[in-house]
DNA sequence: TATCTTTGGACAAAATTTGTCCTGAATGGC
DNA sequence: GCCATTCAGGACAAATTTTGTCCAAAGATA
């Protein structure tokens, strides 16, 4: 994956994506086709994309798609609890919830 | 804190605590002022609570409001685990990803 | 049977999010 | 300086999602 900078935020990762290939928000813009607007606000994380959108992100740039839909889902995780002032260890918490969930689901 | 079984869901702890207390719906509703079917939808995990009702909650049966909004956060983390079928390590990600949050902002 | 509790569908109201348009600041070339 | 282009960001309508209530029906209890 052509992704390169780790742990920075999904709009950061985009918008190296975007550098890397020597394109200006316009041009993307309309080969993924929104408004450059919409982009821009998106690389600085003021604007989610929508899943259609993060595949034509993922097409358009060659890079896989799953791993995009991922690293926009530990943003997002990321922002609501910076968001919410929660300590981290509700992460922890989280995690025994789905094996606990899944558990119910199998009965 | 009167919560009981940990790593269940949120919905759970919430319907355990009204067992606890040998209360109906109805009751329970009635005190923290919402309509006892959506009292019932919150217990199955079927409904968010508001924050505002999160309070309510805490102070009626007298839990820790901000372990019980931090029991909601991490059931809506698993649910959203869940929906998108997502890696588990994107919760490792996400932490990573709010150290890093941080950092940016002081600065 | 009669009563009370719980479940769950339907739906209007409220809240949130999305996407676009437009203005202005910044940069670079000429 | 002036023009063209890029990017930032506010305002706002449209679209989508969520919330909360009402009501009917199922289940339990006596």
């Amino acid at each position: 994956m052509a992704i390169v900078k780790k742990h920075t935020t999904f709009g950061e990762q985009l918008r190296q994506l975007r550098e890397t290939a020597g394109m200006t928000l316009r041009e993307v813009a309309e080969n993924i086709e929104i408004d450059p607007s919409l982009l821009a606000k998106i690389e600085r994380n003021q604007r989610q994309p929508t899943k259609h959108l993060i595949k034509n992100i993922a097409d358009f740039f060659e890079v896989n798609e799953k791993e995009l839909l991922e690293e926009f889902l530990s943003d997002q995780i990321a922002y609501k609890i910076l968001d919410e002032e929660a300590d981290l260890n509700i992460l922890k918490v989280a995690e025994e919830k789905v094996a606990y969930i899944k558990t119910l689901r199998n009965e």
